[in-house]
DNA sequence: AACATCGGTTGCGAGAATGGCAACTGGAGA
DNA sequence: TCTCCAGTTGCCATTCTCGCAACCGATGTT
């Protein structure tokens, strides 16, 4: 019995999850440099008849999910799946943190966020409170200047050096204001921060932006120590999308009182709640 | 006739056309940031029996390929998808041009995608913002019809005439549909553009395509001026893969208040970036 | 040249899976 | 308590898939 048939399936097994194991060997053979999979190939890679693999992959082809290489008749996954997911992630992403951001806010007992980049400035997505937090409202909609702000910093910490010359360029000053956000009135409002203590900066200029950024980067997640304000101490570490892309943070801060001295454990922690949003979007080891 | 079958097909796995309509719709309600659909809305949109919506569902979300709300009993894209979709070639190469871009961006203050020619029409794989922009999500995974924008136009520069011709045979008219879609119209995912000044316009038959496409070539970049969007110019300017096959455009576009009389500088400065990105990818000069 | 091989496509019938109807569940609101 | 609505499940006729085998055409091989 070459077929080990399920035996009764109360469900419909829809045509894509039939076909998802070829999906996957596609993926893999993609990963392996190789250049496609044909007909054969497939078919006993799946165990299946060469004849049910070949008109199984027409149908894909014909729906976009996979395309086919006309001289070598090898197929591999096509663009719609791409298209489809592109269009998503961010929506996902959002969706996907809340549950994620309330679990670190349980053990940590802080205030969390997830912050992406618009221009030079943090935007705040989602905010969870800390049930210490008496605050009705969180965070969301909020914007500071990046480059103060671990969030900030570590949104930008892959950038190729001159794209990020020219952003600081820009952007490297304190006030920061965006140009054209105005339109919507109600989510120009910068938080405004008092002057932080000078001599808790780290960053002055490009050289020790770039050495913070470097920092990050070896670490895998930043943190701020008074930094922006006097006795708040946080931690931030980066979400990627599937195709490598940070395209937010994550972020926990809250009085230093409370962290004190397990501030690089925190770090540690958001890294991995981060790494796990990321991987849900499809982020590769 | 509630089923309005097909007569025969051929092929294997009718079911999955069904499927994809299902995965298309799901993508469009997270465009418009609703958090998900449910049984019955999908029956609905399908024009299919809820039941079959609830079992195809439930086994789309054994396969991790949908995500569930426990409270909202909302389905949403979930995390097999993007883990498929990071392994095209489409993800690979945004990969590779994302600093690009960027630094494109950081250079012209302006709007940057990458496409992509998807039968009769660009598919935008990658966007990065200009400084200016508010919107929260960029083009990514929007189609448009090809012959009309300057990265369609580029895309095909350098076809033979025949399969130019069989091209805008079936594709040169306005409100190109892509073939298997699938049967809902409206959620085929293309930007609904303002109708174009008619006199901007420079390719109306398949003669002045091919004059233009000769322009192209000439200058190695295509313009755009205010054709598609009143007050909306832009260029763009072709990747060569390692064969020397154009296989993606980058495009820069912005309002023509802006960019003004520096547009063919525009175009240079674009064709830089692109030839940088082919480079990148093994093209030989 | 004839022949074998290999990747791929197509015809066909038995048997399994789907689709649609209707009944059922369980929560929310009146 | 009753009603309404979203969602799930049982059932059976209808439809589709699977797998075998034949076929196609390109590429070696003797």
């Amino acid at each position: 019995m070459l077929p080990p048939k399920t035996p009764q399936s109360r469900r419909n097994s829809s045509g894509l999850v039939r076909d998802l194991e070829i999906l996957e060997l596609l993926a893999e053979a993609q990963d392996g440099q190789e250049d496609g999979l044909g007909v054969v190939r497939l078919a006993q890679l799946t165990g299946r008849d060469k004849a049910v693999i070949s008109r199984t992959l027409a149908t894909l082809e014909d729906s976009q999910i996979l395309e086919r290489d006309e001289s070598s008749l090898a197929y591999r996954l096509g663009s719609r799946l791409y298209a489809l997911a592109a269009r998503t992630v961010e929506s996902t992403m959002v969706t996907a943190s809340r549950p994620m951001l309330r679990q670190l806010v349980q053990s940590t007992r802080e205030t969390s966020h997830l912050c992406v980049l618009r221009g030079g400035n943090v935007l705040t997505l989602v905010s969870e409170l800390s049930p210490y937090e008496f605050r009705a409202a969180g965070w969301e909609g909020i914007t500071t200047a990046a480059w103060r702000t671990p969030s900030g910093r570590v949104l930008i910490s892959r950038w190729a050096e001159t794209a990020l010359r020219k952003w600081y360029d820009e952007h490297g000053h304190d006030a920061a204001v965006v140009g054209s956000l105005g339109t919507g009135a109600s989510r120009t409002g910068f938080a405004v921060l008092p002057v932080p203590p000078k001599d808790k900066a780290i960053v002055h200029n490009f050289a020790s932006l770039k050495a913070e950024l470097e920092h990050i980067r070896s670490r895998g997640y930043a943190t701020l120590d008074e930094e922006l304000e006097h006795g708040v101490v946080g931690a931030s570490a980066p979400v990627f999308d599937f195709t490598g892309n940070i395209i937010a943070a994550v972020n926990v801060s809250g009085p230093k009182a409370r962290i004190g001295d397990r501030l690089e454990a925190l770090g540690a922690l958001v890294a991995r709640s981060a790494d796990e949003l990321s991987k849900h979007l499809g982020r590769r080891p």
